[in-house]
DNA sequence: TAGACAGGAA
DNA sequence: TGAAATCCTGTCTA
């Protein structure tokens, strides 16, 4: 054992400091991601933060409020302040002490608990007195149309439900598994996907039905919802952001499940059709004419037993308030992060579910299912002139000079270059700079403008190795037919997208061949605002447990050798592993 | 009837 | 904070 001290500090405001040279700093970090959220990390230590949604989140997957103080007192340098103490068991309990079931006249739905205080309290709240019927001791009846907006008001007081008022079964619908695929490959669900999606249902003791699970990009999140299809075994609708994702479902679900054509219907502006498994954008679905949703009552009226929400975390606003109508049937989130950069993480938690799964991904790669990265962040000089005009300018236009820095089309030409051997994506924000990038690299630029079929050629190109070199505007963050590479270039970003950046990492972590390694760089203006907002674009990613290497080059785009130790020479960590 | 394009929404 | 991408509907052409 070592002597050394412990990693964690956990301070009574809520944060939790954590010492990044500290022996045991990557198992307290895995210990932390079930249930913190980092907020800051820079160099020598990290700032996690306790919230209710964070302890009622680690709650509804599993966790305990004992399980979490157990760990963090493992890690904590001092006794945990009792005010933390009494906050983890206090919201810790606080998830189920409400309780929804139907009501035991089988009358409309029941809000109850073994707290008669509490109910009293509630009932006091202006914002939650409107959902609430009539008394039914110990509680009160309440509307089935009341369901949805009754849970977001509590979660919004800080009282969250636990929904247990089960849901409509749905049309049945005999649906199976593939143990070979259409394509002839074997096929079953991976250990995790399988968790997964017995963590969706529920057990004997608690059913769930409800919920969201958290994989990253390319570890099968379409296969835990045919997971979840097959455990309902009932008529499915699916929610997806773009047409080419809904096309990738109708794909793998042709592929991996027995079901064919006829029972997959495309709910699109091109075909209306409504059938046992339907496909609809999220667009389409909050499209108003006049101020009325004009699809929304034609699919609402179909029975479904299940309803798939893709890439949960990007759900509009509208779609939040018709879910709160579709409170009776069955609903399961995915997502590769869970986080709303607009701060509505409490509504998909009190509309969609809580997280019932998740999984480092870190541990995904340990177990090879994704690859492992290399992450660098290059700081480059602004010169001279573009600091003056930095200086000069005011917030939103200093970003997007610091986002502009010309020194960083040297380094992606030194890059792509030492790169010779790999497959490189340059993706960047700006539609100017990706076009002097595409000529000086001599590469095809893809971006919003970029019609279909000259997409489709490119990706092929490259995909075949014809193209080694592509440059992607923000499709990259959409375009979930972009081919895989194995080098990722980011030149600028949005602010301070978490996301994003976790999307653009993903894009290099389809499994290599030979475990050869993915490298990403990201180059930032040194000491701009850009920086700022890199930090915190990089905050999901470094709470998945991936470090970034910083190096730094001058205004010419030339490296600073002292201070890239790892990254130039970069390019032999590729070569060596192929021979 | 399909495709191309413009304009709008969020 | 602003730029860019999406997909919708509707209109026009062949």
């Amino acid at each position: 054992m070592t002597l050394s001290r412990l990693p964690l500090v956990v301070q009574s405001d809520l944060t939790l400091l954590l010492e990044v040279d500290n022996p045991l700093f990557e198992e307290a970090r895995d210990a932390l991601v079930g249930f913190a959220e980092l907020v800051k990390s820079p160099e020598h230590i990290h700032t996690y933060r306790l919230s209710n949604l964070s302890i009622w989140n680690a709650v509804a997957s599993g966790l305990t409020a004992g399980t979490i103080l157990q760990r963090l007192a493992q890690y904590s340098q001092y006794a945990v302040p009792p005010e933390v103490e009494t906050f983890i068991a206090d919201q810790g309990r606080r998830y189920g002490r409400l309780v929804l079931q139907v009501a035991p006249d089988g009358d409309g739905l029941w809000l109850t608990g073994n707290d008669s205080t509490l109910l009293t309290l509630i009932a006091s709240h202006k914002t939650v007195a409107p959902y609430l019927g009539p008394m039914l001791a110990p509680g009160f009846r309440i509307a089935p149309e009341m369901r949805g907006l009754l849970k977001q008001a509590l979660t919004k007081i800080g009282w969250p439900v636990a929904d247990q008022a089960g849901f409509r079964a749905g049309v049945h619908l005999p649906i199976a598994l593939r143990a070979t695929t259409r394509c002839g490959r074997p096929f079953s669900l991976r250990d995790y996907q399988a968790q997964a999606v017995r963590a969706f249902w529920g057990d004997g003791q608690s059913l769930h039905g409800h919920g969201i699970v958290v994989l990253p990009c390319g570890a099968g999140k379409t296969v835990v919802g045919l997971g979840a299809m097959e455990r309902t075994q009932a008529h499915t609708l699916i929610l997806t952001t773009s047409l080419a994702a809904l096309h990738q479902w109708r794909d793998e679900i042709l592929d991996k499940t027995h079901l064919n054509q006829d029972d997959i219907a495309e709910y699109s502006a091109q075909k209306k059709e409504i059938g046992p498994i339907t496909l609809t954008t999220y667009q389409l679905l909050s499209h108003r004419t006049r101020g009325q949703f004009s699809h929304f009552s034609a699919l609402d009226a179909h029975d479904w037993g299940l309803i798939i929400y893709d890439e949960v975390h990007l759900l509009p606003a509208p779609v939040f308030r018709l879910t709160a109508s579709l409170q009776a049937r069955r609903r399961l989130g995915l997502t590769a992060t869970l986080i709303r950069e607009d701060g509505r993480a409490d509504e998909v938690f009190a509309l969609i579910g809580p997280k019932r799964f998740d999984m480092a991904w870190k541990q995904l790669e340990a177990e090879g299912w994704i690859a492992s990265a290399a992450c660098h962040e290059i700081r480059v000089s602004l010169e001279r002139a573009h600091r003056e005009r930095y200086a000069a300018a005011d917030d939103p236009e200093r970003i997007r000079i610091a986002s502009e820095n010309p020194a960083k089309l040297s380094i992606v030409e030194t890059l792509v270059a030492e790169h010779a051997e790999d497959h490189v994506l340059v993706i960047g924000q700006y539609l100017g700079q990706l076009e002097q990038l595409s000529q000086r690299l001599q590469a095809p630029l893809i971006t919003g403008k970029t019609p279909p079929k000259e997409r489709e050629r490119l990706y092929k190109a490259f995909r075949e190795g014809e193209i080694r070199v592509l440059v992607v505007s923000k499709v990259a963050n959409f375009a979930i037919d972009l081919p895989d590479a194995n080098v990722a270039i980011q030149v600028s970003g949005t602010f301070g997208s978490r996301q994003e950046e976790a999307q653009r990492l993903g894009r290099i972590l389809r499994p290599k061949a030979e475990g050869k390694r993915a490298t990403f760089y990201t180059l930032v203006s040194g000491e701009t605002r850009e920086q700022d907002f890199s930090q915190k674009r990089q905050l999901f990613l470094c709470e998945q447990g991936y470090r970034y290497d910083v190096a730094h080059a001058d205004a010419n785009g030339q490296p600073l050798e002292q201070s890239m130790p790892r990254v130039i020479p970069f390019p032999r960590v590729a070569s060596e592993d192929h021979v």
